[in-house]
DNA sequence: GCTGTGGTTGGGAACGTTCTCACAAGTCGC
DNA sequence: GCGACTTGTGAGAACGTTCCCAACCACAGC
């Protein structure tokens, strides 16, 4: 009890060197493994950072080597299971490279996103895998790469940044999604999506519109709704777009929620699905083959979407200075129960 | 373009203050809002920065303050809806006390789990918030403690651990989950958890143990299933004990993935839920109530049990250095359609 | 015996901040 | 008009590590 100078702080490689007899420099080449150390010397500074539980300071190493080891990671909502399952992607790869996420949710809030990337910056992160709120070229996300830490934009693009991107390819599916639809008969298609249209949503407003016109059909603006982003409304849009004088037949949705609200607005208005109404929603969780019918969807690769936006940033870390590449994965169009043909009354 | 001394590297406070005319010290000041800055030069330095895009080294700071403003979060798997909800309630918190969340999955693995703790350490997270895989004393929790960095554990408890926690009545509510089933006249009631017992299946367990013996049954073991943590190995093992010749008539999960698997499984068995079989959850999802019929659940306030660890620790490190608390939250006991009065031929 | 070589080791600078201290220039009270 | 106090400023140490370089040693080659 008597040999103990700070009362509780951690000891430094320098207690340990001095435990050992030799110097910073060699205690520290020692524990870091890099340089030249005698196996005597590193047996004897080993047994000395041991036994006082040197634990080494991660800070103070990356002040000098200039990287941290750890890259940020801003999502809308952690919450969502879309973000949950793209972040387990993204912690994955990560941490089997050596690196952890430091999280961030900016519940699509262009100025939270904002402060965040600042604040992920100034803590030094090596890299940033975001998932953007605002198409709008973002000054602070065009900074950072010209200050050598790259990003990789996650889900969606933003057009006018020098930055990979890992993405589907949304106007595509929601056409096949919409394609399917009409092949089935159906008409009066609903597209329910969410206000404050994110790229994404964008894209599979496209993507509805375009199949729509391939098969001849009028949009009709009474059948797309953007809710607010919540359970609840989009279970209102959906009673109301199924109470229409001339309903909808057939209900797209662009997300996993909106899916929810729609399913749930089906049975609420009282409307057999698929008999009269016919769902496609967009993500496939756990819930979506529980539930009667199944549900038809867009599945998207949303683990393997944050996992390839991981490697891509490992890839930059490691030196690729290649122009930016934008990587597009795969959807699966998932047929189940919630789809039929469309009631006779409402076609031809 | 000819006064660029470094390429690619930020500009420091030492650049500000020389473009400022003034000593690093002032510009230190002026920029970090301490000391006394006149405003004449606070203006000039904040133009500097302004203009040369300085943005400060929190690493650096850190070093010096010895607080890094980073609080590690280890769970088992963010992508599991229960740590998702948590986490999101531990950022929120964290977030608006200017904290940000370094996060890491475990798996479950006590290994995985000491690595992360030792890395999070190095990094030098003011503290930390974690739902520890084994309920054996980890001597990699008990540590960090000792060394000043204090820890709180969420939704499970390690008995010899000196730290706060913040849990909920695990016991209690799957006593009161029996009761339920008991009070309907169920005598075969199964329970469904997952291999490896964690701290909080064995709590969940045990209330299952005790509001049998309440009620005067029997405990037969053929009921106690324990799954591989997998939705299929759940079903299988649902599907199993209602092919008993006995079979049960009510089954109580211990949480949302064993729900989903023993929902799909009498779905699979072809047993009307609730006439043949009733089901009573744990956690309370968004799919529980769109499913038919929907699950009766024990549903735990699992943002806010996130919260209030960040609140925890945020008062720790603000100073609180009394002995450790633990903060049991309520659940909440919610009756839906999955559980109904027992078959008449199963019972007495 | 002198020089060269390769493996070890230590001294000290560096990273970018904050903090402590000393000092200069006012300001106030008497 | 002099000490005591306040305010603003700068010099330099400190945080704990890694990196650069010089020095040392042993040994081989000539």
């Amino acid at each position: 009890m008597s040999r103990r100078e700070r009362p509780r702080s951690s000891p430094t490689i320098g207690d340990v060197a001095k435990a050992a007899g030799v110097s910073t420099a060699t205690a520290a080449r020692a524990l870091g493994g890099y340089g030249a150390v005698s196996p005597a010397v590193r047996d004897r500074v080993a047994a000395a950072a041991e036994q006082l539980g040197y634990r080494r300071n991660s800070l103070a190493r990356s002040m000098i080597t200039g990287t941290t080891h750890t890259i940020g990671l801003v999502v809308a909502d952690i919450e969502n299971p879309f973000f949950a399952r793209a972040a387990r992607g993204v912690a994955d790869v990560a941490h089997a490279a050596g690196y952890e996420v430091l999280l961030v949710n900016s519940d699509e809030d262009p100025a939270t996103e904002r402060a965040a990337v600042r604040t992920l910056f100034e803590k030094r992160v090596d890299g940033l895998i975001i998932a953007p709120a605002s198409t709008d070229v973002g000054s602070h996300l065009g900074e950072l790469p010209k200050r050598g830490t790259p990003i990789v934009l996650l889900d969606r693009v933003v057009p006018g940044i020098e930055a990979d991107a890992i993405v589907v390819d949304n106007e595509r599916a929601a056409r096949g999604a919409i394609g399917h639809l009409v092949g089935l008969g159906h008409r009066r298609i609903a597209l329910l999506t969410s206000q404050g249209l994110i790229h994404t949503n964008q894209m599979r407003l496209a993507g509805y519109l375009q199949g729509l016109e391939l098969a001849g059909i009028l949009v009709d603006e009474r059948l797309i709704r953007m809710a607010e982003y919540t359970r609840e409304a989009a279970v209102r849009e959906t009673v109301s777009v199924l109470a229409l004088d001339d309903p909808a037949t057939a209900i797209f949705t662009t997300d996993n929620l909106m899916s929810l609200g729609a399913f749930e607005g089906a049975q609420r208005a009282g409307r057999a699905v698929p008999e009269e109404v016919s769902i496609v929603g967009f993500d496939d969780l756990e819930w979506t083959t529980i539930v009667r019918p199944p549900l038809t969807v867009v599945a998207q690769p949303v683990n393997e979407l944050g996992a390839a936006a991981a490697r891509r940033l490992l890839a930059r870390l490691a030196g690729d200075d290649g122009p930016p590449r934008t990587l597009t994965l795969e959807t699966t169009f998932i047929v189940r129960g919630s789809t039929g043909p469309a009631p006779v009354h409402a076609t031809g």
